[in-house]
DNA sequence: GCAGCAAATGATATCGATATCAAGATATCG
DNA sequence: CGATATCTTGATATCGATATCATTTGCTGC
């Protein structure tokens, strides 16, 4: 056949091919192959020629049939959960952060990041992948053990114990929650208040962390259950508890917003932060800080969590054993 | 050969390609890949019964090949610009917003979303990609022209000025500027302000709307450049004016968060949002609606600008004709 | 001078899918 | 009944890279 390859597009160049390079450079393409890659079974005088010739006449590899050869992609899926809530934004921001990481990490190693929603997940790009992480709150066993089914090594962000059959990489969230819990003491508050939806298995670890830390010094927390993550749904929180004459001298809220949202209410029924009440809220957010008053927050490492997630994948796909890890958090204590 | 295909992993069954079924089903490769495609030059029952013998089997398809013999990948880039300041999060949180849409669509459109920053750009799998979608607010000229060498259908998102010669979807940034002018001409407003850095083009857009409507009106702004776009330099901002004895009754910022360290501000020097200043922010953050007062904000929908984006890249990669857009903003006006 | 070895290169098969062209089977028509 | 059209299926080549095994050349040592 001699017709010519037909560019992709119009304006775009023909793609050139290692036999087009074995041509012109007078050598085969196993030559130019390993030249290309840098093998050492290549005289180096020759091995440069080549790579010089590419350059110039602006080569690319052809990825797909590299992959088909070399029975991998080099490409990691992440998947990330949607809200129930499809009404907003489609993405959480927080696993988005996890991104920043995983990103920097898997392209550093040579790999790519597929991006894809539960949804999009059945879509025959991801089973390419050498692996999958995946994000998100809503992360069940039910959906893990599906993805669990195509076989390919799996990393999980999240709290431990559900999967204990995989790996998993999360904030200390009991940890969290103990650090919190020994504010309040220190501080000599003796009737703390949790906000939050225990019902999420990373809200759950930090609870249990705060009722642990506290029942040390015999002290028992009230919970509010509250599901919203948002400035209004704390401000409710604190109404309800007003409502009810409940008297509580420290809150610990499971979202910077919600503990935002406290620190409103309180202030429009009278009462002082931090004077009469202590409030700790979770992320750390930008906006923490510079929240009037500052508000006590405590900090995942995100682009760290990011980086462990890509690393244990890392692992797995070349085989070696991953455990799953805990990253430490800190509290950071500002005015509240 | 006859040395069974080893898996990938230990656990991982062994894959079964098209020729593997075909044995099994009693035909030749190329009708099992005409019937799992649905062919009509299959007989319709033959289809159903390699269809079932497929799902039966858990046959996968070799992405890989499929991509190779087809010269196309299904893939999109989608390039994230990294903020200059590495420190903090890898990204920006607003390009991302742009992820939903862009991930939505095109994974409806049988497309998988790389995600890559600028610098791991140059790597293989994005040369293989369909084409590429630039995101980030620091995309500038330089840049775009680089990825625009690799000959890949490119759609950006931001201002329209610069890149006359690409495709370009971004938000009515003029159009919000000039709704916001509208408002304060409205309320009666002669001394506006304007806080954010003209420096980066969309605000640039942001601000030159604002003037050309007020200029219909004789009115001229005052410019307080500022680059950070945190609570802290809105705060800032409102106190170098103060301390420069400017009188002003509207302060028009260019994202929420300044304008709620304005907003602040104000409060703390003893001035009434909105009865002696009117303030409106933009993106309209989840936030601003439950901030104290609720903010005003200029909403761009993040949703659709994804969508819009995935469209015109699925459109050129189909050859079809792509023309630059712009988006509608709306400005909600709440208590400021 | 020749066995033996290392260095450099190449011929061929292969990864798993699809396009092209050919061909057998069945139906339709005059 | 033979010719033509239609339906269904298959043999083969191909996409562009790399692994394997073979081959050539030059060199060392005895």
């Amino acid at each position: 056949m001699s017709r010519k390859r037909k560019p992709a597009r119009p304006g775009a160049p023909a793609n050139l091919t290692m036999a087009d390079l074995a041509k012109l450079a007078g050598v085969s393409k196993i030559t130019v192959s390993r030249a290309l890659s840098d093998s050492p079974l290549v005289n180096q005088e020759t091995r440069e020629r080549i790579q010089d010739l590419a350059r110039e006449q602006g080569y690319k590899l052809n990825v797909s049939a590299r992959n088909l050869r070399l029975r991998r992609s080099h490409t990691v899926a992440v998947i990330v959960e949607m809200k129930p809530s499809n009404d907003r934004t489609m993405f959480d921001p927080y696993p988005l952060m996890l991104l920043g990481g995983i990103s920097q990490e898997l392209t550093a190693a040579g790999y790519s990041v597929l991006l894809t929603t539960r949804q999009g997940a059945s879509a025959a790009a991801v089973q390419a992948a050498d692996g999958m992480i995946l994000l998100g709150q809503g992360v069940r066993q039910d959906a893990v053990r599906r993805f669990d089914k195509l076989g390919l090594p799996m990393v999980v962000w999240g709290a431990q114990g559900d999967h204990d059959d995989h790996v998993v990489v999360g904030s200390d969230n009991r940890q969290g929650g103990r650090a919190v819990a020994a504010h309040f003491i220190g501080l000599g508050r003796r009737n703390p208040v949790f906000v939050g939806n225990p019902g999420h298995p990373e809200i759950f670890e930090r609870l249990s962390g705060f009722v642990d830390a506290l029942a040390e010094h015999g002290v028992k927390p009230l919970l509010i259950r509250r599901d919203e993550f948002t400035l209004a749904s704390g401000m409710d929180a604190v109404q309800s508890l007003a409502a009810r004459h409940v008297s509580f001298d420290a809150l610990f809220a499971c979202s910077d917003l919600l503990a935002m949202g406290a620190v409103r209410a309180l202030e429009e029924l009278g009462r002082r932060v931090p004077r009469d009440v202590s409030v700790v809220g979770y992320d750390d957010m930008p906006l923490a800080a510079s929240f009037q008053p500052p508000l006590s927050s405590v900090r995942q490492d995100w682009q760290e969590g990011g980086s462990l997630l890509a690393r244990k994948m890392l692992a797995m796909i070349r085989d070696e054993a991953a455990q799953s890890e805990v990253l430490p958090v800190n509290l950071i204590v500002r005015a509240t």
